[in-house]
DNA sequence: GCCAGAAACTTGAATGTTCAACTAATAATA
DNA sequence: TATTATTAGTTGAACATTCAAGTTTCTGGC
């Protein structure tokens, strides 16, 4: 249990509080636009978007999973509320007996393309507003430095 | 409800990409050493470590709510399981009588300063050992303008 | 000084997420 | 080809968070 660890400085101190805020405020933010317009916390719009641009708009649940960020136990039980609703269907891989395969619906795809425009524009508004097109791509090549280190473990 | 919004160029959804996976990953990884290490989750020890801070080590739960980009209901409900364990405790303001205090037991602090090596390190290791110095407060300035934005609303 | 409205918290119910156990299918080993 | 280990996914219970009241105290007209 990794003892006689540097502190973190000031300047360090001031990164990691400003990410961390980042981190714990935007979800929210997210959600509360997506509920409001759409009834979709931002994990399932998440889940619907990444089926959109996948393949014949199917995606295995364990790669779907790891592409929208979360856990597949966590996956289960959205994608079970989503084709409840009818926005996604789920059946087996003729490949693999083990895997399930989602499929974005018709009807799904028509609620996120309801649900985007005002996604978009948030998402506008919180980041890319706030930061030029230079400071936003320096931005970015940081966060995926980090979030290669995420992935790792 | 904003129709007509620019949607994301190329490297821009590269940028959000990547600032996303880090938002959904992160609590994750912190939740995962704090309970390991010291059965806490990573708010709870945001709220410790805040009052550690503050002047007589205590708060009241509304500015606490804030510091820790939490709602007051989630503090709220986070601080009751704490007293519980006795590492805070709670008590009207005396200037304010609708108003909470909540301030860090010894015990409290002991939790927090068995806790801290493993946390620091696993954010040495996730953040400041992937980057440099000078990128470390570069990617600081531009969250904390993301956080400023989130702040707002 | 009263009264309407706002602010600060708390609470219980509804909802969402994690955790641990479980089933079923494939891969690896002998 | 049996046998075992691993992988993929689901499920129900435990736990955490949000949401919508509800209580109490304070503030600002009047």
């Amino acid at each position: 249990m990794s003892d006689d660890v540097a502190w973190l400085d000031d300047a360090e101190m001031e990164t990691w509080l400003a990410l961390i805020g980042v981190v714990m405020r935007l979800p929210n933010a997210l959600d509360e636009q997506l509920r409001r317009d759409a009834r979709l916390s931002h994990f399932e719009y998440g889940v619907l978007a990444v089926l959109e641009r996948a393949e014949d708009r199917t995606k295995r649940m364990s790669d779907l999973a790891y592409l929208c960020n979360g856990s597949l136990s966590r996956l289960s039980h959205v994608a079970r509320r989503l084709e409840d609703a009818g926005l996604i269907e789920r059946f087996a891989c003729p490949t693999d007996g083990r895997a399930t395969l989602a499929k974005l619906t018709p009807h799904g795809m028509d609620v996120l393309a309801k649900a985007a425009p005002g996604h978009v524009a948030l998402v506008r508004e919180l980041i890319f507003d706030a930061l030029d097109k230079e400071e936003a791509a320096q931005f970015g090549a940081l966060a995926r430095r980090i979030l290669n280190r995420l992935e790792e473990s």
